[in-house]
DNA sequence: GTGCCGTTGGCAGCAAAGTGCCACGGGCTC
DNA sequence: GAGCCCGTGGCACTTTGCTGCCAACGGCAC
């Protein structure tokens, strides 16, 4: 079932946003989704009220600025948003439960116009099965309000040696001198690694560099 | 493009199986993937040589002594297997790259006979779409080695309530208030909390419940 | 050269965490 | 009842972590 054009997806696409029954889920790389995406995103939130949606973008969705309000409104709107720091393929996907929609994954060159083409399928199987492996994803992702308020850690070498002897879990003392450092320097590198993660306790910076998976990357 | 019956599921996995030039997918609940799939993964694993796959699977899976050994025997043989806490589907998916072959998502009765149907789709965009979400799935599980050595953490209510104040980051003096016990009693759960998480420091204690989600559950 | 600035390390003092010891009290079996 | 086990809390003590202060070193501009 596949068919191109944007305005059958629209066509498509617009009772799922009507039918209040069910959540649905949009899973993409970033905004262009299709032409006009952003306009119709912003459309559907002034006329309509809350849609439970979930949304989930990969970190690219948040280079552009205007993207970003976009989202920020989104989830004014209730809309759920998360980020996920593995890479999505650059199709889209939406999802409602009973039916899911897909881009066409590849689109190498954005200015290779012509009509895009969407693939469409209601087969309960394949739905079911995107679900549960959406679900999976979703749960390991990071919540847009957190991903942008912790203005995400930068982590420069210095401070990554830091954390991977505070993950080893020596003392301060061996740990510095692994790295070649005075004690008195390598708490000064805990504690900017504490500021950094906002973190009061070291317990919390291990929970949040955890919860970011700071340590395999 | 749906068919029924194990003997045409299996006459379609079959080259999955042996073809090398791709590696391959599965995503299931447990090893109940379809009749007589444990012997089949047996007698693949002693005939050929290393497959190279990944699975992903429920915990549910480690429930029974006999599986566990299974799931032993096929990280032996080079397949990589992993354990996300997120509760699949019943349904199981197999993914290849270019063909995706999902089982009936619904079991709600086991002892219900007669044939399983099994939906099949080549579509790129599907299987792309589902391929990246699979993707994001399989890097926040857990390797199937460390979720057995582990020993998985078992985090009765007390010790949840501990992990929860030891997150918010205040001092021990206030966490015990609030939690209406002693210091000593306290400390005396933050020790038990290290051990069974096998930490050697309270960043490191954070670190893995991070890692592990303990805080999202 | 002088002066400025950022980083480092030593010292000191304090706060917080970790732990061994013992006593108290509830629930249990016999 | 006595005896036992287990969880708790208090106390004392050690270790570890945290931070302010100051001196020393190196780079840089003037």
């Amino acid at each position: 079932m596949t068919f191109r054009g944007d305005l059958e997806l629209w066509a498509r696409l617009k009772p799922l946003t009507e039918s209040n029954d069910t959540e649905w889920v949009n899973v993409a790389h970033d905004l262009d989704t299709w032409p006009g995406a952003r306009d119709a995103a912003r459309l559907s939130m002034r006329r309509g009220g809350a849609v439970p949606a979930r949304k989930l973008y990969s970190p690219a969705v948040l280079a552009d600025e205007r993207d970003r309000d976009v989202l920020r409104e989104m989830a004014d709107h209730g809309m759920r948003i998360r980020i996920t720091a593995t890479p999505l393929s650059r199709g889209t996907f939406f999802i409602d439960r009973r039916t899911m929609i897909l881009t066409s994954p590849t689109t190498t060159s954005p200015a290779a116009q012509g009509p895009r083409t969407y693939t469409v399928s209601a087969t309960p199987a394949l739905v079911d099965g995107a679900y549960a492996l959406f679900e999976a994803a979703w749960e390991s992702a990071t919540d847009l309000a957190a991903y942008l308020s912790a203005e995400w850690p930068r982590i420069d070498a210095r401070t990554a040696r830091v954390l991977r002897t505070l993950s080893s879990g020596t003392t301060d003392e061996t740990a510095a001198r692994e790295l070649g450092m005075s004690l008195r320097t390598y708490r000064r590198r805990v504690a900017e690694l504490l500021v950094t993660l906002d973190a009061d306790s070291r317990f919390q910076a291990g929970l949040r560099a955890g919860e970011m998976g700071l340590t395999r990357g």
